[in-house]
DNA sequence: GAGCGCTTCAAACGCGCGTTTGAAGGATAA
DNA sequence: TTATCCTTCAAACGCGCGTTTGAAGCGCTC
């Protein structure tokens, strides 16, 4: 099926795609290796573990979201005035993108709502260690717009807007598609819903 | 520890706290009937299965739950005119007494977590066919109170909402209990920050 | 005490798990 | 060609899994 493409990127793809369906313990490395059409050995030589290679399925996708997440946080702060939609927005289309640009990228979504269900401290302390400073950027600048707003009630409110989003793009919800949108207009239609949304709620009294 | 409940009690406690620790497939009968102190062969003779054990795990808490969800709703309902805050409040303490209340209560709410993220259609047809219904219910209920937001930003907005809830249930984000704060009160403020978030987020322009 | 139904028990069943092994490719360079 | 390095392969390892079994325990009524 996708022969072009290497062993180890043909395992992280069926991994993510096991994993957001079964669950990181209910899929097993056999079937993994099944749907990649690998070895099964293939795992432990590349990856050195079946652990590993969870964290690995998060590095690959978390890498480029947040180098883009980052870049265009940039971009608006640079603009001298932002607005807290535009910095909303520099946080949520990246994520989109992810989602609907790539082949599986709605899958890795559903594998970030799975580590958030997820009480293991390995996987709870890679992600916080490798990507918790870009929620820390994305407070500061929004906390410069928000003055006000006090930085544990920031805190609170970028938890619950961190997860409508990751569930809101797991299509877990009552909200799907309509036949005649396309799915770049759904796309463009749910970051708008989700941005005002988000900016209402942080702007709460 | 508890010999004074009987076998299937303990094993549904034992389950629910393993379960939320561990995940449905992450977590072992022989973990759990040692947890709970009872023979494993007792788990096939009670429930039959594992996975009807599941179930029964779920039947037990929410059962009362939506039973007490409803009864706010209408207490609230009853008052003429309800605000937007005590709806979300009828919604939201029932859940967080049944966390507080009762022994062991708060691991549920890391169980209902896990179900949010799990795509097994057995699972989800399951509660979507039993407890479906309190859903729409409150759904009726906000569209009474916001009579100018339109049917399909509601039903954004509640996606957002069931999003950001289970999030914050499944106690994963970068807000930490303090120190010098109890469990119950964290519970409590969580509530707090959460109503003040959603109300706002659904009025929101 | 005998018989009965419900519950508990230790032991075992077959199976699938993550991981390891050692040999067999297969490309590149001397 | 031979040697080297990286990768793939089939097979097996021990282990823990969900489930089943048949006997033993226990509280009844007769």
């Amino acid at each position: 099926m996708h022969a072009h493409f290497s062993t180890k990127e043909r395992i992280l793809s069926a991994a993510e795609e096991l994993f957001a369906r079964h669950g990181f313990a209910g899929a097993s490395l056999r079937q993994v290796t099944a749907a990649a059409n690998v070895n099964l050995a293939a795992v432990n030589y590349h990856f050195g573990s079946k652990d590993n290679l969870i964290n690995e399925v998060f590095r690959r996708r978390l890498d480029e979201l947040t180098a883009r997440r980052l870049s265009a946080l940039q971009s608006v702060r640079e603009t001298g005035a932002p607005s807290l939609e535009s910095l909303l927005e520099a946080f949520v289309l990246p994520a989109l993108n992810l989602a609907t640009d790539r082949f599986g990228g709605s899958a890795f979504m559903r594998v970030l709502a799975r580590a958030y269900a997820e009480h293991d401290q390995t996987l709870r302390k890679f992600l916080s260690d490798n990507y918790g400073h870009v929620l820390k950027s994305f407070a500061h600048a929004i906390q410069d717009v928000l003055p006000d707003l006090s930085k544990e009630d920031l805190y609170w409110r970028l938890d619950f807007i961190s997860g409508a989003l990751t569930y809101a793009m797991s299509d877990f919800g009552v909200v799907r598609r309509p036949a005649g949108r396309s799915d770049d207009e759904h796309r463009r239609h749910a970051a708008h819903e989700f941005v005002r949304f988000a900016a209402a709620g942080l702007r709460a009294p």
